[in-house]
DNA sequence: GCCAACGTTGGC
DNA sequence: GCCAACGTTGGC
């Protein structure tokens, strides 16, 4: 099982947004980014990934989303009327793909930019290092387990 | 709003 | 295959 991160600017959709949906479940739809999309490929169930806001402060992890549903096309890529749409992407040979995620715990107290940066072992994070912009990264167990024992 | 640090595109 | 120009991300 691996950990993972997923950033989303809260004016797209936020942790508030998952939380009221019926389900808790979303599609993490609009991945556009090779490298991140071959992470979100190696994605199992039952993994477990932190929620990021970026952009728009606070910027911190807000809670923890358990991956329901594994790597598959996601079809805005071929919705011309989608932002997501991408012309050179077909049905047979889809070049995007995307999970479902599923609401699991949320923090008591948000975790902060600022305060990770200040956490020891976590100084080679991804998350952390100088112009880091990776929408879906690895998280290691070690880095996981920090965070998660930051605030109980 | 600025800009560093990328990633992508397209001419050659 | 190189790389300049351009576009985007995202913290500050």
């Amino acid at each position: 099982m691996k950990y993972w991160l997923i950033k989303s600017e809260p004016s797209t959709f936020s942790w508030d947004d998952l939380k009221a949906l019926p389900s808790k479940t979303t599609n993490w739809e609009g991945v556009r980014n090779y490298q991140a999309r071959n992470f979100i490929k190696e994605m199992k169930l039952g993994d477990l990934a932190f929620f990021y806001h970026s952009v728009k402060k606070p910027i911190a992890i807000i809670g923890i989303v358990k991956i329901v549903k594994e790597y598959y096309p996601d079809p805005t890529q071929f919705d011309s009327l989608s932002k997501y749409y991408d012309e050179k992407s077909t049905q047979s040979n889809p070049r995007w793909g995307m999970v479902d995620v599923c609401y699991e715990s949320e923090f008591s107290k948000i975790i902060t930019l600022d305060e990770l940066k200040n956490v020891s072992g976590l100084e080679n994070m991804e998350l952390i290092r100088k112009g880091s912009r990776l929408s879906v990264q690895v998280v290691s167990s070690t880095e996981w387990n920090i965070i998660c024992n930051l605030k109980k």
